[in-house]
DNA sequence: GACGGCCGTGAAGCGCCCGACCATCGCCGA
DNA sequence: TCGGCGATGGTCGGGCGCTTCACGGCCGTC
């Protein structure tokens, strides 16, 4: 089977290749009646345009990149990389884009990718994750020229547009909702402090609480690891005044230390309540089921992915903005604190 | 920033353009000495073949597709995905090979998507999911000449290589397992009786318990969310004769099983034994934790990966063969059965 | 002096797009 | 009546970056 050409449309419609392209490409300079014919023919023939033939003539390599920053094992685990992928297809396929998947062991690497990317015309475009401070992707992109969304931020993604998740107001609404319910000893099980949504938060648990006259939270991190999660949750119970709230990072985090809790003979949420950043199925699956801080993920990867086209096209509409705030579900890891 | 191309490097380092790519292709007709000043100058410029020229001129497209046939959310709940890229791209970055993926609602944009691809000159390859009986993306692939590598079979590819894993002696290494415990009443929910792999283990589950004289299993369908997984586990554990292990299709289904059971009061191993197909972090996060029948996807991306280079170049390496066999985890979830 | 290796150059061409050009026609003013 | 002109509908050909085939000097050898 061969593919066949512009050549080949223009041999049987009895016209020169110059016109094909034109009838194809709704340009002017072929009668009406010439483009029907030519349409025609080639959806007759099954022509689709040779992506390689297009990249080179100088166009759209019609695919975008996404590098993710994840060893294996964690990939799998967490669910939020697939949903954001789901949602930047829904729009890609629409405008039948493709997505260039790339696993990396580190930020170097992934500078390295976006650079061959950039080198080798394999991208328009690319969506960054995980935003650090100081991030040094940043500053490569927009050298590069090379059009990209920020995932993170509203702070240091320099010139690059990006979608941030209101990480301080979510966090406050967790802490006026737990204040509620009568707790007053806070925990925090963190990640990774070069991120910057994880500062906003940590930043936000603190102000609050001293705004509140809430007595200074715990703090601690913990990475996606069972042991270290489990670790993390084993040393705040294990503290002298011990927290009757904990806030976690990550559903999976969550979920190991609700384990944990019940393995100590802590009644949750009786003596203990937990709340979940990151809503996912695994919050619903543990008893009791977990409260958590809910995002539309594909949602915000469908939004990415129009800001991206905007920004790769050079019109507006790539504006930094706010995905939606994070929505809390109340569920059973959560209850009204009794003194004792 | 301008990307440098090859005549970029000729003038430099004052050649023509035709010895600059036999220098660096590794091609005879150029000095060592000629080699070794066209090299440095293409690093010093940070070269990179631009990778539509290449592809244009009938060489590779240097990446290979994926098609994603799940809907958004359950790509997030299955980790099956994820680790199965984590293991292809470990050798296609090796090989500095994109991955192309593709999220499609159905068989038939599947295909559709291989047809693009093909005739866009996008991809080198495909890795197939989960084969069906009959499978239409068979015969297509073939047609096209697209090289292309089965996760799934061995019977039913045709002539494409496949990886299989051998879902009949998973399901023995169970059966056998849960009988040395003591059970005799099985049930099997099981998913989409059309992928390939979900009848050979209802078809070994049946041949094994009449071989062991053991009575007729008891066999419901669940989809991968919550609420089908929750019914199926609910009919069978309300049926007259219940059963007093169930063994699922997946891991997923299996958690959300368990919740269920408790909920009916049923007290787990004690009173009933469960057991899933395809371990995953989920397995560990429940309790008891779940036994499972483990498999290293990773690894066996990996493989495929390796078996679809070889179907590209069209050397050895390219036959079917089966995955290494699944490892029986016993956890928390299975235990002795007592009759009461 | 014919010949074969070795290094290297020139040019064609992959498929597509687009700027330059050209033929035809209808219309207008001289 | 006829030349000039603009609009319309089309053709020609170059070039994107890379590979590769055909060829051409140049040397050493029989």
């Amino acid at each position: 089977m061969k593919r066949p050409t512009i050549a080949d449309i223009a041999g049987r419609a009895g016209v020169s290749r110059s016109a094909v392209s034109f009838a194809l490409n709704d340009q002017p300079g072929v009668s009406e009646e010439t483009r029907q014919r030519v349409l025609a023919v080639a959806s007759e023939l099954g022509w689709r345009p040779h992506s390689a033939a297009r990249a080179l003539r100088g166009g759209r390599a019609g695919a975008i990149g996404l590098a993710l920053q994840r060893p294996a094992r964690l990939l799998g685990a967490e669910p939020f990389t697939m949903e954001l992928i789901s949602g930047l297809e829904s729009e890609l396929s629409a405008r039948s884009c493709g997505l260039n998947l790339q696993v990396v062991e580190d930020t170097e690497a992934e500078i390295a990718t976006y650079r061959r990317w950039w080198a080798e015309h394999r991208v328009d475009g690319v969506i960054v994750l995980n935003l650090r401070d100081d991030d040094p992707r940043v500053g490569v992109l927009e050298d590069l020229h090379l059009p990209a969304v920020v995932i993170g931020g509203p702070a240091g993604t320099g010139t690059l547009p990006s979608i941030w998740s209101q990480d301080a107001s979510g966090m406050t609404d967790v802490i006026e909702y737990l204040a509620a319910l009568g707790h007053r000893r806070l925990a925090h099980v963190s990640g990774d402090p070069n991120m910057r949504h994880i500062v906003d938060r940590a930043d936000a648990l603190r102000e609050v609480c001293r705004l509140r006259g809430l007595p200074e939270p715990l703090t601690v991190r913990a990475d996606y690891s069972d042991e270290d999660s489990a670790q993390a949750t084993r040393r705040l119970l294990a503290a002298p005044d011990r927290p009757t709230a904990i806030i976690y990072h990550t559903d999976l985090t969550a979920v190991t230390g609700l384990e944990v809790a019940l393995e100590m003979g802590l009644s949750v949420p009786d003596e203990l309540s937990l709340v979940a950043f990151n809503d996912s199925r695994l919050c619903r699956l543990v008893n009791p089921k977990l409260t958590a801080l809910a995002h539309d993920i594909p949602g915000r990867g469908a939004q990415a992915a129009r800001m991206l086209f905007a920004a790769i096209e050079g019109g507006p509409g790539a504006d930094s903005q706010p995905a939606e705030p994070y929505r809390l579900l109340p569920r059973g890891s959560t209850g009204v604190y009794r003194t004792r």
